[in-house]
RNA sequence: GGGCGAUUAGCUCAGUUGGUUAGAGCACUAGCUCGACAAGCUAGGGGUCACAAGUUCGAGUCUUGUAUCGCCCA
């Protein structure tokens, strides 16, 4: 006899399993040409930091799908690896260096500090790649990568050397969004934007030498005052008339649209705009003029003198008509700038002071600047009015600090060609996205072709492979460099637009003048050398991040070398993925997958839900609203958080999870608020004693226990591992005296059958569901069928058979063979309670199968996927196990209705035809097992009992004997409650029929289930009227 | 401003191509330790499917609009 614990142990199996399956190399996959490949690669998660639920959840969904791949007989990879996440992670880094040690990057110098990287990306990695195993992830370890680690470093110098050879990378001057703080370009991904309250200031600029009937001064408004010093123009509409008829009719539009408490509002505006073409526009008529004549303005404070253009980007409708225009400080006067070839004029040093453009205001801050340039504007009597104003900050999510537009070099990837075929991966399904929707929002940013900046200033990433010529370099050097270009095309490359011939002066000088800057490939050690020793220096800043992710699928299998993994594995299967980064890495996957290995990277994209806390809000460490898996492991263990996890996977675009703290002293949990999740000790509302939270910094609060975030959201999931821990444990000691033996059909008995065409119908529901990625819907349906109907049906039956010496054999192995099919199927998602029971199973149960027994397999992570078994599906025999549900329900509900003892038996009469007491009769011992009910007569003449209780199913009437316990007040109310409910529905079903319309245009079909409910519930309720009159005559 | 999504029981969510008077888990109420399981068993209460129009014999489901919330993009 086995002897188990009563509660699962999730501890003990993780400890067990997992290195189990490491020994066996069940994770581990060599190409092989005779199987079928199944090829996902990880989203690398970032070695900023610890995972979180997210990763969670996207790396469940991943495991879940490989190990069914893998059992479905698929040659499996999982390929794990890191990401090195550029800026974020070089800007923690930057942060424990400034807090701890008071010192800067400047200080540290550069390779120091990417050494100090590399030390955190070290600690980070073991710990995320040990979160990974934790939660049961099946990844090929052995492949394991970092997106800068030299085979990865590789694929992106010879991606880079290949774009910028074949003239698709260049560099030029772009706005770009300046971390004054970090000195660095983030992306527009990498901002977020507050409302901050700000000032709108209104100047007046001087017209130089202003004519009769000219204006002298010309009106502009700004938030950002010491941007002035940066104007090279003030824009007027060109057709100011039509851009206020435009406006006009837009509102006019709005107007008839619109509610009737809004319309107020509107036809105030559109007064406004008749005010405005009455007193403003001829001003702006003759300022039109003026700016096609080419007339200019004087720039106060720097007396630059600064034109008047006419552009479409000044509204008329808007304030003065007029806007100054700052080029390199504003990325809509950039725009402007480049129409109206005006100068850029860049005021910022790249800490955020003011350059040597701004005269006087030269080394001044932003902030300090702007109070002089408002007070000196004032001062010449130049400010003609200030009001508040509510303003939309963009602020780098990295440092946390005001972004500015500036102007630098940077490098950029021409995306027309690229984008184009990213999207025709997608439009012709070679590459398919699941649930389709967001299709459109890759379509949609691919479309827009913006080229793509690749360059950071930064240290923490693979350094741009291009070096430049500095003053020092001589002709001759320049002229050897050509020479090398010419003499090794696959180890040092000119951009194609540098050795276009000049046009005016000798080809050949031209040649070597612009040989100024060159990429080299991988394998170009001795040329980086030489190219060095000539003065020639490398590009200080580093590339995007994302262009090395943007590699993943083919650069972890060993491109650019024509490697056996990257014939066998690639394309890869699937992608699984939240939808955030659709666009940063999704698409930039299928382009240089096409780009460099001329297919795509994998044919079908998942995209999961995201997980948001019980506010709806992202879950982040910033907001102390985040959960370490591991927290939820150690409380509920990995199977728990995994099925919990996919039971949420629906195709909506979040879910959320309400947030607890769990009292480290009496394991209470206490709901996360707003307010105690910033709080660095919470204190517990049943024990009162402290805890700590992630945000103890105080030696005080530090010492206190640590309370962990979990989520009440995975007891689900802990509790079905639970049941299906102790349901396996009652087969796990019957099985004593179990015989592995052919059964026979005619051996089986109804429930067994049942069973059997259950688990074959289940089989299929689930497998379909994973093919489509339906998780929750999986999760589902094995929750329901292991629960209500292995457990609570099928392992009741079986109970009085395994006491009968003659059905044991029989039931034993129904038990093993459903249970182990079972196991199977919840397997994927489960993988650690299921590889124990398996074990178990093997022990007592060697061999298992119904046909044909055969000896299980050492593992269930290599046993074979469930196939749905055709001839064991029978609706039949389903519908007649229904009506046996039927009634012990009816009885069970009557026994607690009249409040009857458990101990006490309950004898009932059935009225029912032949066929039905042939059906019925032979349950009776289950009645007696799970009802407490025992049968006195069946069949068309049964007689009900005097004080009976009555209720009827499908083709059947039912009289409980209460002789003895008739609480006749409470079945009264019980009958009156379901006379109810049944005339209830009666009256809708007739209403129905008596429908001339329905009766012409339904369905036959529909029409006839129709008659056949109403038919069904005439008999309930004659039945119940007659029950109820014998209750009545005797009150 | 544009796009995507959500709104169903106190909470978290299911609800297939429109077709019985809408389901689950948690929470709640009542009763239960009988040899798998109290993280359990049995039964019960609880919903104007956000709102308003429309299409239809029939709408949680389809259409339009409104409100609120979330995410993405500008």
């Amino acid at each position: 006899m086995i002897d188990l614990p009563k509660t699962y142990d999730h501890r003990q199996a993780q400890s067990r399993c997992y290195p189990f399956w490491l020994e066996k190399g069940y994770f581990h996959s060599e190409p092989d040409p005779k199987r079928k490949p199944f090829t996902i690669v990880i989203p690398p998660p970032n070695v900023t930091g610890a995972l979180h639920l997210g990763h969670a959840l996207n790396n469940t969904l991943q495991d879940t799908l490989v190990r069914w791949k893998r059992m479905q007989g698929f040659n499996v990879l999982w390929m794990p690896g890191t990401d090195h996440a550029g800026i974020a992670t070089q800007a923690v880094v930057e942060k424990r260096l400034r807090e701890d040690e008071q010192l800067t990057r400047h200080d540290l110098g550069r390779e120091r500090l990417v050494e100090r990287i590399w030390q955190w990306k070290d600690d980070y990695n073991q710990r995320i790649l040990g979160q990974l195993q934790q939660m049961g992830c099946s990844c090929d370890w052995q492949r394991t990568r970092f997106t800068l680690d030299d085979q990865c470093a590789r694929a992106v110098r010879q991606t880079f050397f290949r774009m910028f050879q074949g003239g698709l990378i260049y560099r030029g001057k772009r706005l770009v969004n300046w971390d004054t703080f970090l000195q660095t370009a983030v992306s527009d991904d990498e901002l977020f934007h507050e409302t901050i309250a700000g000032k709108f200031w209104h100047f007046r600029y001087p017209v130089i030498n202003p004519r009769p009937g000219e204006p002298t001064h010309v009106t502009i408004a700004t938030t950002r005052p010491e941007t002035m010093l940066g104007d090279s123009a003030v824009a007027v509409h060109p057709n100011p008339a039509a851009a206020l008829d435009q406006a006009e009719q837009e509102l006019r539009v709005k107007l008839a649209a619109a509610a009737a408490k809004d319309k107020p509002n509107l036809q105030t505006q559109i007064d406004d705009l008749a005010e405005r073409r009455r007193l403003l526009l001829p001003t702006l008529l003759v300022l039109r003029a003026m700016a096609k004549d080419g007339r200019q303005l004087m720039l106060p404070l720097l007396n630059r003198p600064i034109p008047l253009v006419a552009d479409a980007w000044a509204r008329p409708e808007l304030g003065s008509g007029c806007v100054k225009i700052t080029p390199a400080h504003d990325s809509n006067d950039y725009e402007v700038g480049k129409r109206q070839s005006l100068p850029m004029i860049n005021i910022l040093n790249p800490d955020g002071t003011l350059n040597a453009n701004a005269g006087p205001y030269e080394k001044l801050s932003v902030a300090k600047a702007r109070v002089r340039v408002v007070a000196d504007l004032e001062s010449l009597g130049l400010l003609e009015k200030t009001e508040d104003r509510e303003i939309e900050l963009a602020h780098s999510d990295r440092s946390k600090t005001p972004i500015e537009p500036y102007l630098a070099d940077q490098w950029f990837v021409k995306m027309d060609q690229l984008a184009q075929s990213a999207m025709d991966a997608v439009t012709d399904g070679r590459v398919q996205i699941f649930p389709a929707r967001y299709a459109k929002s890759y379509l949609d940013w691919l479309g827009e072709k913006r080229d793509w900046p690749v360059s950071r200033q930064l240290w923490w990433g693979h350094r741009i492979p291009v070096w430049h010529a500095t003053e020092s370099t001589s002709e001759a050097a320049r002229g050897r460099v050509h020479a090398l270009v010419q003499a090794f095309p696959g180890k040092i490359a000119a951009h194609p637009s540098t050795s276009l011939p000049a046009p005016q002066s000798d080809a050949r000088l031209a040649d070597l003048v612009t040989y100024g800057r060159v990429a080299l490939s991988d394998d170009s050690q001795a040329i980086q050398r030489e190219l060095e020793s000539l003065g020639y220096v490398q590009d200080a800043d580093v590339l995007d991040t994302w262009f090395s992710s943007a590699l993943w699928p083919h650069s972890t299998l060993g491109w650019p070398e024509e490697t056996p993994e990257l014939k066998y594995y690639y394309p890869t299967s699937t992608l699984i993925t939240g939808r955030d980064i659709i666009t940063l890495w999704v698409a930039r996957m299928v382009l240089t997958g096409l780009y460099n290995v001329g297919v795509v990277p994998f044919h079908e994209v998942f995209i999961h839900p995201k997980i948001l806390d019980g506010y709806g809000e992202t879950m982040s460490k910033s907001k102390g609203n985040g959960v370490d898996p591991l927290d939820v492991i150690d409380k509920f263990g990995a199977d728990s958080l995994r099925f919990g996890l996919a039971y949420m996977a629906t195709e909506t675009q979040d879910v959320r999870m309400p947030v607890e703290f769990e009292c480290p002293h009496c394991q209470t949990l206490i709901e996360q608020t707003r307010k105690n999740r910033v709080q660095p000790r919470v204190e517990c509302k049943k024990c009162g004693k402290a805890f700590s939270t992630q945000w103890a910094t105080r030696p005080e609060d530090k010492l206190l226990p640590r309370g962990a975030v979990v989520s009440e959201r995975f007891e689900l999931g802990r509790n079905f591992c639970n049941k299906l821990w102790n349901a396996s444990r009652f087969v796990l000691m019957n099985l004593e005296g179990y015989t592995p033996e052919t059964v026979q059909d005619a051996d089986l008995t109804l429930e067994d059958r049942w069973l059997l065409s259950r688990l074959s119908t289940v089989s299929q529901q689930v497998t379909d569901a994973l093919g489509k990625y339906l998780f929750a819907e999986a999760a589902r349906v094995l929750y329901d069928f292991a629960w209500n109907e292995f457990c609570s049906f099928y392992v009741e039956m079986a109970k009085p058979r395994l006491q009968d010496a003659a059905q044991r054999p029989t039931a034993q192995r129904v038990l093993a063979h459903s249970l182990d099919g079972l196991l199977r199927l919840l397997h994927p998602m489960i993988p650690f309670i299921t590889e124990e029971v398996w074990q178990l199973l093997a022990r007592i149960a060697p061999e298992r199968g119904l046909a044909k027994p055969q000896a299980a397999v050492e593992s269930i992570m290599v046993a074979s996927w469930p196939q749905p078994e055709a001839p064991r599906l029978d609706p039949e025999i389903e519908a007649r196990f229904a009506r046996f549900q039927e009634l012990i329900g009816g009885l069970r509900e009557i026994r607690s209705r009249q409040n009857i003892p458990p101990r006490e038996t309950i004898h009932f009469v059935a009225r029912c035809d032949a066929a039905t007491k042939a059906l019925l009769a032979p349950m009776e011992p289950y009645f007696a097992s799970m009802a407490g009910a025992q049968a006195d007569g069946w069949g068309p003449q049964a007689v009900f009992p005097a004080n009976g209780a009555t209720f009827s199913g499908h083709g059947i009437d039912v009289s409980v004997d209460l002789a003895d316990f008739l609480d006749i007040a409470a079945e009264i109310a019980r009958l009156s409650k379901e006379l109810a409910r049944i005339q209830g529905a009666m009256h809708g079903k007739m209403q129905q029929l008596g429908n001339e319309k329905f009766m012409e245009r339904a369905p036959a079909d529909v029409i006839a289930k129709e008659k056949g409910a109403l038919a069904q519930l005439r008999e309930q309720e004659s039945s119940i009227q007659a029950a109820l009159q014998e209750l009545l005559a005797k009150t």
